[in-house]
DNA sequence: TTGAAAGCGCTAACAT
DNA sequence: ATGTTAGCGCTTTCAA
């Protein structure tokens, strides 16, 4: 038994008696062929389940119809989020998405740019990875016009004629969450952020101090607990916390599953939350209305952001590439407030 | 400003004063190309910045060197992690990815299908959506020879020459967490299910009885709970069973968020996990570890599934198509046995 | 309204 | 060791 070519649209044209630009045209509904012939066309088409070749239609029209992707990972909820708001549009606007993940690492996103570059997506959505510093391999990219956007984690201060960004407030999601928690009566307030050469960490941190300033509390330096922000780091970060002469009444953490760290730490020193130490976490993961209590969030909206990643790109897809990038896209967090920093 | 046009190979030959064969040649490492030509070549290439145009090599060729992969959706815990280790061992084996979700739609499902066939990849990887009945979609795939492999929610009883499937074995899995709560002293287990069409849940559900007979325990009826395993879903078939006149001392929930549920409602009545009710789930959730009391659950080992159904696949890829496809792979599940269920 | 011819960028026989 | 030629499947002038 011999493998079946995939029927060709030459083949189409030869069953058909027409000629290949005939067929090409009617499938393509093309206003100069007759209806008569679309008909029958489309008929043996069906009828030889005829598959147009994507590769050589792109390769002769020089356009892919497909957008890349790169994330650092698609776990959490973050990024599913987005890559899926990402997928939806993207498919709304007629494109293909090609997915990739650079596992937090500088070398995998280089080398994904490059596959991306190769594939002849015709513009990509990129997150960066956290430990990328150089950004030569974006260089690249603008310099052959093809439309970038940064979403959340972005390279600051990359302007250009084809690059744009989508990003959250941080600023103010955290400004939000902090005023929150003195509302409710909390005067010392302490932070757990990650690194803060990250766009989100610096901007989240900055909302923090703000935030203090703002309502008159001092910024105190050995409240500020700087890590990776993993569960045992919280856990970890709230035993140092507790250990201070002075100990905080609530703690604001730049991610949820810190949060829950800090959160069995004090399960564990019998301490009650929100009476004790109230805590306020980012991101709205889905456990965090699954603890107990359940914990106070920042949502990011994160189906919109990749909705509006694609608009931007298609944006700039569609531009005479006359006028430059539209403006960067700064979206609104939404706090979100359980019980875990309810006290009243 | 107009758009600087990629450099192609043949701009490439012209700068150096060769013809288009040998650049290619060189590029590809050909062993009847001299050194020194490669290494101009490689210099000029790196100098001209130039990137291969995958879509006409493939084209030519042939081969796309790309697999696809359907997924129903990537949120949660174990499609992420199946699709991290797709990635990363389909780079390995030299092949691009390109992810669809089907978003659990029969519709979505079939027009992914054709996506990707439209796009040429050499072999496709899948995940059926929960309301995918007719599996004429997959009919065209193997018509065309292109392999098929389907991990976790499988077409059953669907073989052929080029199709392969990964699943766990998920009646071990119901099997061993069933046998744990009966070893804890449980008597009276009852059961939360997804659809029975669905494989997976099918054989949980048949372990599931299977562990009840061969522990002499009598399988009840009214125990079993079947809805769609979601959070509301299992706080409102606790109620259900807590409303029984018998009701049960332990619940085996097929899925992990079905008994967060469950544990609420638990809490709510102020019974106590696991002594007045054990609990256990499946999929290993991260929120499992995060909940208090943590569940007990069944790992999937997710990561591998991934990484063995690409290599069922590219088996399929490399045979000379004359033997069959590879049998069907069946990895182990295994019990992590949390404070929800553990008495003793 | 249809057809003929050229070519997208690349590779692989088949020369030389 | 290199060049010449042809063609993957499709679209798009241009011509009829």
């Amino acid at each position: 038994m011999k493998t079946p070519r995939r029927t060709s649209l030459t083949d189409l044209a030869k069953a058909l008696g027409l000629s290949a630009s005939t067929v090409s045209r009617a499938l393509a509904d093309h206003p100069e062929v007759s209806e008569a012939t679309k008909q029958r066309v489309r008929q043996m088409a069906a009828e030889l389940h005829y598959q147009p070749n994507q590769l050589a239609a792109a390769l002769r029209k020089g356009r892919s119809n497909t957008l890349g992707v790169l994330v650092p990972h698609i776990t959490g909820h973050f990024f599913p989020e987005v890559v899926n708001g990402i997928a939806i549009e993207a498919s709304k606007a007629g494109y293909n998405v090609m997915i990739c993940q650079s596992n937090e690492d500088a070398l995998q996103e280089r080398r994904n740019i490059e596959l991306l570059m190769n594939a002849q997506v015709e513009g990509i959505l990129v997150s960066l990875a956290s430990t990328t510093q150089d950004f030569g391999h974006f260089d690249a990219v603008s310099q052959l016009d093809v439309p970038l956007v940064f979403f959340d984690r972005i390279v600051e201060g990359m302007e250009g004629h084809h690059i744009s960004a989508v990003v959250l407030d941080d600023h103010a999601g955290a400004y939000a969450a902090v005023s929150h928690l003195i509302e409710q009566g909390c005067r010392r307030i302490a932070h757990f952020t990650g690194p803060l050469h990250l766009n989100i960490h610096k901007n989240r941190h900055q909302g923090y101090m703000d935030a203090l300033r703002d309502h008159g509390l001092e910024f105190v330096e050995e409240l500020v607990y700087i890590d990776d922000l993993q569960l045992a780091t919280g856990a970890r970060g709230m035993e140092h916390l507790l250990g201070l002469a002075q100990p905080p009444d609530a703690v604001f953490s730049s991610n949820d599953l810190a949060a829950v760290g800090a959160m069995q730490t004090l399960k564990a020193h019998g301490l009650r939350i929100p009476q004790d130490m109230a805590l306020v976490g980012f991101s709205n993961e889905a456990f965090t209305a699954l603890t107990e209590p359940t914990i106070s969030s920042v949502d990011q909206g994160s189906h919109d952001m990749g909705r509006t990643a694609v608009q931007q790109l298609v944006k700039m897809l569609a531009a005479d590439s006359a006028d430059g990038a539209p403006r960067p896209v700064v979206l609104k967090p939404r706090l979100l407030i359980r019980d875990s920093s309810r006290r009243k």
